[in-house]
DNA sequence: CAGTATCCAGGAAGATACTG
DNA sequence: CAGTATCTTCCTGGATACTG
């Protein structure tokens, strides 16, 4: 829970562009991942979520809260982002997708390699 | 196999917009759907796939080919899609991608309206 | 039939600067 | 700290017309 975020969870070796699932926007996977074990700041998810601008995320978290995935609490001095029960649900899909990534990112890059090579030729 | 798509079988009362959740762009997902039961042809792809470009299809599914998702054939006279196997694994994802949202529609649609209510207010 | 070519409008997102 | 405001650029995607 109160352990800080590893700024690295979401380390370019693990490159979320080519992933061609995703829940909601380009941010809102990780920012479901960052709320995982507990509620979180603003600039707590700045840190693992890496090139996200103030604006970006602020969007994001928005359309979450739009869609009650997230919930936005604002306590005297500080701000608390925390998953809904809803949101929470999202887990479990979110894990299969990830688990399917797992599976098959051999085959997704090579199948790029592939067309890569074949665009080239 | 061979009977065609039904036109509806992504009715507009399945308002796959508000789906928190994708696979691919907007369209790779239910172009996967289609492909479910066997290979298709680009304007059988039209058909249930409405209001989408010929150009906006050719990129979702020049996409999809290049993932190694789908792989496009050219017969005398025709061409076909179909789902190569790694395609056809995601269709598991998305089934559980699609129970939740049936699980979760009516909360979902409740957090909205509670949400443009709120904003309204 | 299965696309491609061209034009255009709107949104996404980065950079930067600023605020209660 | 937790954003908002502005500007600009990129990209998506729709409309339309055309082609082998």
């Amino acid at each position: 829970m109160r352990a800080p975020l590893d700024p690295d969870m979401f380390d370019p070796l693990c490159p979320s562009e080519l992933m061609p699932m995703r829940i909601g926007d380009k941010w809102a996977g990780m920012v479901i991942r960052c709320l995982e074990h507990g509620p979180r700041r603003f600039s707590e998810l700045r840190v693992p979520i890496r090139g996200v601008t103030a604006k970006a995320l602020t969007k994001s978290l928005r359309g979450l809260e739009r869609d009650g995935l997230v919930s936005r609490t604002a306590h005297t001095g500080r701000v608390e982002y925390d998953l809904t029960p809803l949101g929470r649900s999202l887990l479990h899909p979110l894990a299969v997708m990830c688990a399917w990534a797992q599976d098959h990112w051999e085959e997704l890059i090579d199948a790029r390699e592939a067309q890569t090579a074949a665009a080239t030729a």
